[in-house]
DNA sequence: CCTTGTGAAATAGTTCACAGCA
DNA sequence: TGCTGTGAACTATTTCACAAGG
């Protein structure tokens, strides 16, 4: 396995991942690199130099083993294990995070709520009595946390942000609409639909004017 | 303004975007591409190749107007006018998605939100009583809306975006964890904080490692 | 015959480095 | 002097195309 991956190939792992999934779900045996990229919209080349960055999975003349494949991807992926959370913000945007339904059964816990307004500090939401963020270095460092998760406001977001990473974490999963900055060694993801609006609008525009000369 | 503007370019002009409307209401008159690079952990060669796709909004010596930059950038996104998008799936996530505040502000207006579940149909949710999903396409002939937003659980997410594309919608936003196909003359763009998690612990993964040998 | 894995070729995207202008 | 705009150089990524295996 080479030591330098392109990033652009990690990114498309975990899109790998699901449709397998997925596709294990429906019981199907043997999949083709070319049934993966008619459903994603990829071409087939693409995924077994993806692919072939890791191993050799498949089986010239059949495809890949479903079963087979989507295990290399949970443990390439690092999902064999459970990870840890801790949400930050617990507004409206960080209520319906607390209570979305799909991060438990990909691996993922939210452990624990912080929010800085005393009003919302000591309520239960989601099943969790909301801690105040001032706890949050003292907490990690009891028990340490992979990835903090912001939903707090734009203008909080990069000093919550400082404090996580002071706090020792990881990766941040960040909700909030700015630009933040993280040091090198944090991983960070950007969740963002409004600026995926606004490339969607772009095109839209030129469509419209193509279509009214 | 040559005819092929890489899609990766077209991406980042909304991040752009973001860091010009904060630096604006900052007050500040001129900006760097150095600084805007500094600010977002890019080139500065990259932001004036950028922005030279589109024209010259820089002063050699000075830098570029916060003002007259914004304002192109709005220009060249579409963003001068309001967008109108219907949201289907109003369940958890569709309420969430429904409340949420970011949108309006930036200029996209949901007006109208279905749902098939009869449980659902007919209540209020956010000012908009929820209409039942079979009156798509008779609604949409009715009053064209550009956006659709799927937010229905994944095992319905291709039949309802089957249904936006019969009714002539032209971008869809899906919060479904799953591929979903749509037509080239589509624009889609996903959400989904799973799939950006996922690439998160494979980096986490090997850090991991590294330090425990 | 079918489909993988993969070097090589082709494309795409980024960064350099500097002329030119305020 | 300071900073843009931009060809040219460089680097990254994708696609091709085919040998090899089942």
């Amino acid at each position: 396995m080479p030591l330098e991956i392109p990033e652009v190939v990690i990114n498309r792992l975990p899109v790998y991942y699901r449709l397998l999934s997925r596709i294990q779900g429906e019981g199907r045996a043997v999949v083709s690199s070319q049934e993966l990229g008619d459903a994603l919209a990829v071409t087939p080349a693409q995924i077994r130099k993806d692919l072939s960055y890791f191993g050799r999975f498949g089986k010239q003349g059949r495809g890949y083993s479903v079963q087979r494949l989507t295990e290399e991807l949970r443990q390439i992926l690092g999902l064999e294990r459970r990870w840890r959370m801790v949400l930050v913000g617990i507004g409206h945007l960080g209520r319906a995070i607390a209570s979305y339904h799909g991060f438990e059964p990909e691996g993922f816990d939210i452990i624990a709520l912080y929010d800085a307004d005393a009003e919302v500090v000591g309520s239960t939401v989601s099943g969790h009595v909301v801690r105040d963020a001032s706890r949050l270095e003292a907490d990690l460092a009891q028990e340490p946390v992979s990835i903090g998760v912001v939903a707090v406001p734009a203008e909080h977001a990069q000093e919550v942000i400082d404090m996580l990473v002071g706090a020792g974490i990881q990766a941040i999963l960040c909700y909030a609409p700015r630009a933040v900055q993280v040091p090198d060694h944090v991983e960070l993801r950007q969740v963002d639909p409004v600026i995926s609006l606004q490339s969607i609008t772009y095109h839209l525009t030129r469509t419209l004017e193509a279509e009214t000369p």
